[in-house]
DNA sequence: ATCAAAACTTACCGCGCGTAAAGATTTTAT
DNA sequence: ATAAAATCTTTACGCGCGGTAAGTTTTGAT
């Protein structure tokens, strides 16, 4: 019956029976009025469906409910699982998120930055693109906006940084790979997109020396974000070229590792651990899609839980109060034993 | 310099020597001004970097030159693509789009249908999760916001709909795959996400028939959109059991093909349509994936491009004038011959 | 019952911009 | 050159809400 006659805050606080000031105080926090008052409020809501102008509100408010979450890649599961996570926590502490992508591009990620900036956010996650990112415009970013980078570090920027162990990473699955089979080959892309590859060829080399073992290489050529196929291309390569010195590949990522299983069918290896197997290939991350690859695929899985969880929980703290110091916090990896090594 | 003192369009105005009316009216179109104080504006807008408070701005404005995109399910790259495709052809326009996703439950789609209803969006651009959906909620938002449907038909709701032709993606494929080996036998979910799949199921029955063939259709249980899951658990039963007539299996939608293909695999049989091979497998949408499964799947794509870029047109056609009847484009698919069939 | 604390109301101003109307200025056409 | 058209400036008001200061009412403890 009665509806969308209320269009502004003063006409629905004259309809409910309270003052305007008591509902606008209501809607900041709806803990901050008598129970008895929030259940009024809360009746009125519900009889006449009113919601605040979201524009009018965050006009004035120096700070808005706002949190954007910057992901460097879109078409990657690994990235939207974690983006669902993050959106979920974010709801749960009473925030609207805002998704955005940098689809591997650069001018992108700082365009979506320059966005951000204007939406006056409470706080942003970022994952930034890594190498190709434009830092400066990182670091003016993160001078203006509560700033939590995850997943690819960049310097010591914003409040804190959360991600993946990777040295604990390659350094656990390299292990396994040497107890159970030849030493691995690492495998990976020449000028990868992120530090975290940097950090696992250099946890790889570091466990090689450890067990003992001669490193081996094999970096392939490749731009941009479509690792499937680089792993691919670079894979049948190296596989007829023979640069593979053993029997085993551990790849530097699920995705170029699905391109490796892909150039080794292509190249009529049979994958897996068994006698009748030509190469073991494993990979890093817990891709979504690793279980399904044929064979599935050996890997090291990311915490998604922890690093979503406590990525969030630190952007909440910095926002809602405690300036505390700059930290790093990665967590360690799973080891998720398939077929494939 | 002189910089970060300028806080609202009329400082700009002042400092810029133009009139502040003038520089809004700019900031709405930038063609409805003489070019010659655009180019005045555009240079202090340079020096100055200026730009006007987005809240302020849509606070007044009728419409917002906002663009909201929902998509069902953002952990799979089709839409992902689409996503970034539909992205850049409203940047181009001058559009500000956002993206969000129901992540496969129906409560958060009518929340984000709710969210963006109060954004005041120019148009929205909604791939609904299907069967699923509320679709009162659809219907009453279709009402307030320009929205055009696409992927996902809903009734004849929105302004129109876009997406793929999938009688014709089927037709095309089960001919493929008759003339060239054993008619296929089709395979999908009991209780499948979208109306596609019905359409798919029909067009397969009726190719079938067309042909001279007997149809099977294998259903395998499971809820949500955990394709490729299903897939695998339910081929491998449906292959234990011997469900599959013939050595031929058209599936449903790619992520269930891979689900399928790991099924085989796990089963131990060889798929491929060479005569050292057990069983064929194809499926359909031309997943990114799609390239990188052990073998390499046949498939029939969408034509990403020409869906996301009517999709954009078509909504702002509407938006930007011309209110022409609800109409329904469907685009026709492209059969890609790989390895598995 | 008494009183201070807590919660609420009234009244008012400010935010940054959209928009309209009327007059002044520039551009274009004749 | 001159009139007509297009564009710009000035002035003024409104949008829906945040925030504050002063009074008033309610609450809960004594």
């Amino acid at each position: 019956m009665a509806d969308s006659k209320i269009r502004n805050m003063e006409q629905f606080a004259a309809i409910s029976g309270i003052s305007r000031p008591t509902i606008s105080k209501y809607f900041n926090d709806p803990d901050s009025v008598r129970s008895s008052t929030r259940e009024r409020i809360e009746a009125a809501i519900e009889k006449h469906d009113y919601r605040p102008n979201i524009y009018a509100m965050n006009q004035n408010r120096k700070l808005t409910k706002n949190v954007g979450i910057v992901l460097p890649f879109l078409a990657d599961p690994f990235f939207t699982e974690i983006a669902r996570s993050i959106e979920q926590h974010c709801i749960d502490a009473g925030y609207r998120p805002t998704l955005f992508s940098s689809h591997g591009d650069p001018r992108l990620e700082t365009e979506i930055l320059d966005t951000l900036a204007s939406m006056k956010p409470a706080g942003v996650l970022l994952a930034p693109l890594g190498r190709a990112s434009d830092k400066s415009a990182i670091e003016k970013f993160c001078k203006q906006v509560p700033t939590l980078i995850f997943d690819s570090s960049v310097d010591e920027l914003g409040i804190a940084f959360v991600g993946s162990d990777n040295f604990q990473f390659t350094e656990l699955i390299t292990d396994y790979l040497c107890r159970t089979g030849e030493p691995p080959c690492f495998f990976e892309m020449k000028t990868p997109a992120n530090p975290n590859a940097h950090r696992r060829r250099a946890s790889y080399l570091n466990a090689m020396e450890k067990f003992g073992y001669e490193p081996q290489v094999v970096s392939v050529p490749g731009e941009g974000w479509d690792f499937e196929a680089i792993g691919m291309q670079g894979g049948r390569a190296a596989l007829a070229d023979g640069r593979f010195k053993t029997n085993t590949v551990l790849c530097s990522n699920d995705r170029l590792a699905i391109g490796m299983l892909a150039a080794c069918y292509a190249e009529g290896l049979r994958v897996g651990r068994t006698k009748d197997d030509a190469i073991r290939v494993a990979g890093q991350d817990g891709h979504p899609f690793s279980s399904y690859t044929c064979p599935p695929l050996t890997t090291v899985a990311h915490d998604y839980q922890a690093v979503s969880q406590h990525a969030v929980e630190t952007l909440f703290q910095a926002i809602e109060g405690s300036v505390s110091d700059w930290e790093s916090t990665r967590f360690e990896g799973k080891l998720i034993m398939r077929q494939s090594a």
